[in-house]
Formats: C-alpha cells, structure tokens, sequence
DNA sequence: CGACGCGTTGATATGGCTCAAGAGTGGTGG
DNA sequence: CCACCACTCTTGAGCCATATCAACGCGTCG
C-alpha cells in the first residue's frame, strides 16, 4: 500500500503566488463576510488568492453547511461546471486575489502558461479533495481535527521557538462544517489535545504544535 | 439560496462515451478484480469509461476504506497530480476503456478538441465531489442512501413497466465505504427503504424505485 | 454598560458501530 | 446434478462516540 499523508485542505502543496511579470494583473480586494460568489452564479472569473484567506461552503435547504475548503494564498477557487460556481464563496479576513478569466482555464488560446498553470490547479484540486473525503468518512473526530492542525500547520504555520505555531482565522463551527462535525466536538476535541500537552492554544485562534509526532500518528490511525 | 440535487457520483451528468471519428482510438479491456492503477503510481494515461464500472478507492494503513468515486460510462478516470494517480482504480465488471495520454489533458498542443474534452472533465469531477463532500459530511444514513440510489437512477437507470429500475454492480460494503458508512448499516437502511414500500428488492442487486417523490424528499433531508 | 456572538463545559440522548449469529447465493468439484 | 464451501447479506443486541440541549464565561462592539 501506498502511504499518504492525509491533507485535509483543498491542496497538497503550496504554490507561491503569481508574480506579475509582463501583464498588468486584474486583482481584487475582498472584505471579511463580503461574498465573491455564490452557488449558482455564472462563472466568468476564477480567482487565485494572494493573500487572506477564503471560505468556500455549500449550504442544504434546511441549513446544514458543508465547508468544502478553505482558500489560502497560493489556491484556486471558483472553477466552474456547466458555467456555473458550485458552491458559496466569501472571505474570513481581508483578502487579495487574482482575478482570471474563464476563458484562461478553458482554452490555451490566450495565455498558455497560465492555461496550464490553472489546469494544474484544479488537477490538484482534485487530489486534494480524495484527501479531504477519506477524513470526512472515515476518521474520528480526534484524527479529523489533528490532520487539520497538520495540514494547516504544513501549509500556513510559523515557527515560534522550537516549536510550530498556526493561526486559525476561521471559527470552531467553520471547522466542525470542514471536518463533519458539531462546534462542541471541535471544542472539546480540542481540549483534549491540549490536555494531553500535544497543542497549546494561545489566544483562542492561535496553536501551538507541542508535539508533532503524537499529532501526526493521531491523525493516521494510531491508538 | 440555490437548490442543488445533491449528487454523490463523481460526474453530474453523463456525457456520451467518446466515438472515434478519424484517428483510431487506443482501448483497454478490464476484468473484474484487476487494478487499472493503484495510489502512487506514475499517471501516463488518463482513462475514459466506454462499458463496464469501476471503483476508485483511497486505503488507510489499518485498512480503513474509502470508496472515492464509481466509474460509469462516460466517466473519465486517472486524473494524476504531481503526475502520480492519487487512488486505487479496479474493475467492478468487465470494462472497455478509451485511453488517454496524460499529455491530452495537459496541453493543447495535440488535439485541442481532445483537450477541451479531458479538461470540461476534470471540471465536472470537481463538481461532483463537491456533491459528495455534503453527504459524507452532513447527511444522515436514510439520507445518504436515498441520495445514492437517486443519482445511480439518474444516471444509468431504465424503466421497468411504470418504474425506473437500477442495477448495483457493487457490493454492500462498496456502498458502505462510498457513503462513510458500515456493512450492518447499509443493509439495515435498504430494509428500511424496502419496508417502506419507496423501492423494491429483486436480486440483491436490483433495485425498482417504487417511490421517486419519497425518496427525493429523503434524500433532501425532509423529516 | 448591556447585548450579542463565540467558545467551553456538563448532562443526556441517540444514530450508527460492533460483535455475533444465521440465511442466502454462487461457484466448484466430485 | 448435487453437496459443499466461501462469501455476501441480513438481522439482532448492546454499546459508544458524537450529537443535542442547556448553562455560563468571556471578549467585543455599539
């Protein structure tokens, strides 16, 4: 057997934002709770975050919510099907994204680079995806919430002394809807880790990884 | 908000099977059991469905089992990243298969049709998953069920006297690890179903929709 | 200063899991 | 053609992880 680590986040690895090099660049700036689109809007533009950080959800009739992924600089959000966004898309802090067209995705005609560039993206899109669906069906709420912090810490974490440390601009409930849960589970899930010395919580959204290791055999599996 | 069918297979709606035109096409066979490619391979080739099923499966090192998407014709399978395929892919029936080169999907350079095609794919893959991240997460085992049989119907379904009908060439235990679910459970809600007089069982593998409204508003999450 | 949103914690309920037994079902070889 | 075996499916009983319901503290903002 092939073994992964599991990446909970809508990508495997980051890549560093687009520089601009010859083209002037459209981007936009996008406020905190501000929509950038919402399921079943016609998709003209996909977005490359540069900075801050997007919520991407979708939402059932009677109010149950699925956090599909979080967009950190370096993602790609907003690939249409059928010429529509397939799920609800806002921001949790001010964010800076690029702004492409539709047509850049869809056809090479325009700028073959970034055509490619884009087509990889949602190629890792989907990998990253096949990871998030093995936490949401298969994992407890103890492994759901340590590959979380991992994957997060992988991607946005700084260090801090000898130590990891990762800030969490989303909400415990934002969390619970990422991970299939409820708010109390994530709190409590929480506590138990820090209970156990693996984490310390600074201020409510601020972690620090005090153990890596036991963090990382949690999130795999082990008892 | 925008009501979405919740749609837990990989594509929302089937495409028919590519049909050569002038170049001859490369095809594949595959038998029941046998691996078309397993996680971590290197991804030369991008698979389309002409007959058959497949199943697409991530597996965590004690064994836990995720059943990531079923391949029906028109379907197409493989998408690599970092140019390695990210699941497992095996043969639930025998299968015949249009190959791709991974470098139709990558660049525009050949048959730019071709290209169009593997990438409007890789689209509605995301999409798709994006249907099957709010069952996994947020719906209930009735619910989960209903949802799969509705789509399935949808998908590759016939009419039977005044009902759709649809055969289920995988196991229980497929089912189970594609809904996060287990076996037991499974079967206890086909039962339930089945009591309830919204479908009918024939040969364990097939399934009259007696009901659609019922289980349409099931599946919805109608109490 | 009050209100509201968010997070934590406690008590209790419950849906789906686990363990276990039996009933089909299909394949194989005598 | 039948007997046997392996495997899948179903059903039951009990349990456990997580949900639900509820109370409260804390910080922020008007």
């Amino acid at each position: 057997m092939y073994v992964t680590a599991t990446l909970p986040l809508m990508q495997t690895r980051s890549i560093p934002p687009l520089r601009p090099r010859i083209a002037r660049q459209r981007t936009l700036t996008i406020k905190p709770g501000k929509h950038l689109f919402l399921e079943g809007d016609a998709a003209d533009k996909i977005y490359e975050v540069a900075t801050g950080v997007l919520r991407l959800t979708r939402i059932m009739e009677d109010g149950r919510r699925q956090v599909i992924a979080f967009g950190y600089p370096g993602d790609t959000v907003g690939f249409p099907s059928d010429g529509r966004y397939h799920t609800d898309c806002d921001a949790l802090v001010p964010s800076t994204l690029i702004v492409h067209r539709r047509a850049d995705l869809e056809t090479a005609k325009g700028d073959a680079a970034l055509h490619q560039r884009l087509l990889r993206a949602a190629l890792r899109e989907i990998s990253g995806m096949q990871d998030h669906f093995m936490m949401l069906g298969r994992k407890s709420s103890v492994e759901k919430l340590a590959s979380f912090l991992l994957v997060l810490t992988d991607r946005v974490g700084a260090p801090l002394g000898d130590f990891d440390q990762v800030n969490l601009p989303m909400t415990r409930g934002d969390i619970a809807d990422f991970l299939g849960l409820t708010t109390e589970t994530v709190s409590r899930t929480f506590t138990q880790l820090r209970k156990s010395q693996i984490i310390a919580i600074d201020h409510i959204n601020t972690v620090v990884i005090l153990k890596p290791t036991a963090l990382r055999s949690i999130a795999e599996g082990a008892d």
